[in-house]
RNA sequence: GUGCCCAUAGUUUAGUGGUAAAACUUCGGGUUGUGGUUCCGACAUCGAGGGUUCAAUUCCCUCUGGGCACCCCA
């Protein structure tokens, strides 16, 4: 077997991809209590665990988020497989949710079914604060009812979740796209203002009413806001139907004491939405743009776009975890794996080291976790590394503790040491709480 | 995708047209059985590639990565 020569790697190979990192340390324990937190409270919701693959067949995605989107016109990470499929990463998870549901013949289970899911999401954006091309969603998605109530169930889950996160006084902007109809009438509408007021309107915007006039509402150019002041109004445009569900929905969040703020140039970018849809800010910080950490909607279409044959009215939502980690609010979460340990064991002399893994193992089988430094030789170095790791007992065990199958415990505080039979640490150990 | 700013050891920062200084960290040692001290030593082809120059980490270009605004979005 003939061995390559190493050549030598030039740094530029060995970056992670733009937008994507390394997630380590204290980093990945706040992604890991994050999402168990998430996962409990969710379960105490009602909703149950599901997990689809990153890549889907390209046409999922299209045929639900829609042509037109930036998320698929411009971010997709599409591939071509040697077998000829033609897939993608998934940019975001509802789709996968909703193509799982119909493929397993969900539809015939008791209604609605409610998922969460977590996991990686890919958009290839260019990288920003709180934005990456790999992104950490954790969403929600209820299927099979029509119900306000479920809309209701969706937003509190999501505040429930990013309050025990560690945040306060968190405010939903919320709004209804109507249905279907009411969405065409209203969408004529607004374009025949705007064309009556497209010298008003920024180029970008005026671009925007041939392609999507809806976008134009949440336009940041000073002008097209002057324009927007005069804009219909989509609430008023809700049929019947559309109408009472929104009421019914605000109904229910008054209830629950949720506040929110009805916007009425909240309009999302995904083209499935229809009814309910919603946000929610990270709080404001002194000259920092406010980013949405959660958003969804309701998407009673989606199913039939993808292909069921009957209708499965829905409801999502995603939270963007990254975001929610990187807020000032955001408490630390230790996930349950972390466990501190209280012991850290140091050997001295050959002989020891030898046996320190047998040890070892007896306090591992005891659910004792250990912190140890085997590749070092002096006591004092050991005691160093023990002494800036804060491990409040150390464990010694030298030559002649060797000998007698034996160890020094040495509380680090008061600097005592206890002589213990190995086969006694185990309930020593436990005595010292 | 467009525009602006940035890039020196693991980290935070000096510095210069003649191949780099410091602190902290890490590693080794002074101390082959007892710790936060102290002392000594080690660790950077100055993000990558190209150009200008006798000479570039320093000037110019491209690329890569990061930040910010726009676009868009979690």
């Amino acid at each position: 077997m003939s061995t390559k020569p190493t050549t030598p790697k030039k740094s530029q190979e060995l970056a992670s991809p733009k937008g994507m990192r390394d997630i380590i340390g204290d980093d990945y324990y706040k992604f890991q209590g994050f999402f168990e937190k998430a996962q409990e409270i969710a379960v105490y919701y009602g909703f149950s665990p599901i997990a689809t693959p990153i890549l889907e067949h390209e046409d999922t995605f299209m045929t639900s988020i829609g042509a037109g989107t930036d998320i698929i016109d411009k971010e997709m990470y599409s591939l071509k497989t040697k077998g000829g499929d033609q897939l993608a990463m998934r940019p975001e998870g509802t789709a996968g949710v909703m193509r799982a549901y119909i493929e397993h013949g969900m539809q015939s289970l008791p209604q609605p079914l409610l998922f969460y899911y977590y996991g990686p999401m890919f958009r290839h954006d260019k990288p920003q604060r709180g934005r990456y091309r790999q992104l950490h969603q954790f969403g929600l998605e209820a299927i099979g009812s029509e119900k306000s109530i479920i809309d209701a169930l969706l937003i509190k889950t999501t505040i429930a979740i990013l309050e025990e996160s560690g945040a306060k006084d968190l405010v939903v902007q919320i709004n209804s796209m109507g249905d279907k109809e009411d969405r065409v009438s209203y969408t004529r509408e607004l374009t025949n203002y705007y064309k009556k007021h497209i010298s008003e309107l920024s180029a970008l915007d005026q671009e925007r009413l041939k392609v999507n006039p809806l976008r134009i509402l949440d336009s940041k150019d000073p002008g097209t806001i002057a324009v927007n002041q005069g804009a219909p109004d989509i609430v008023s445009h809700l049929g019947a139907a559309a109408k009472k569900h929104f009421k019914e929905v605000l109904e229910a969040l008054d209830e629950m004491g949720i506040s929110y703020e009805i916007n009425k140039n909240l309009v999302r970018g995904l083209s499935y939405y229809t009814r309910t849809v919603f946000e929610i800010q990270e709080p404001e910080q002194e000259g920092i743009e406010p980013l949405t950490i959660a958003a969804g909607g309701r998407y009673d279409l989606l199913a039939r776009q993808l292909g069921a044959k009957k209708d499965a009215p829905a409801m999502g939502v995603g939270i963007g975890v990254d975001r929610v980690i990187e807020t000032s609010w955001f408490k630390d979460l230790s996930p349950r794996i972390m466990k501190k340990p209280k012991v850290y064991f140091i050997q001295v002399g050959l002989d020891a080291k030898l046996k320190s893994l047998n040890v070892i193992e007896i306090l591992r089988k005891a659910h004792i976790p250990v912190m140890q430094a085997l590749s070092k030789d002096s006591l004092s170095a050991q005691l160093a590394v023990a002494e800036k790791a804060g491990v409040p007992y150390t464990i010694i065990f030298g030559q002649k503790e060797a000998m007698e199958h034996s160890v020094i415990v040495r509380n680090m505080d008061t600097r005592s040491q206890d002589n213990v039979p190995i086969a006694e640490l185990h309930t020593y150990l436990k005595s010292l709480k």
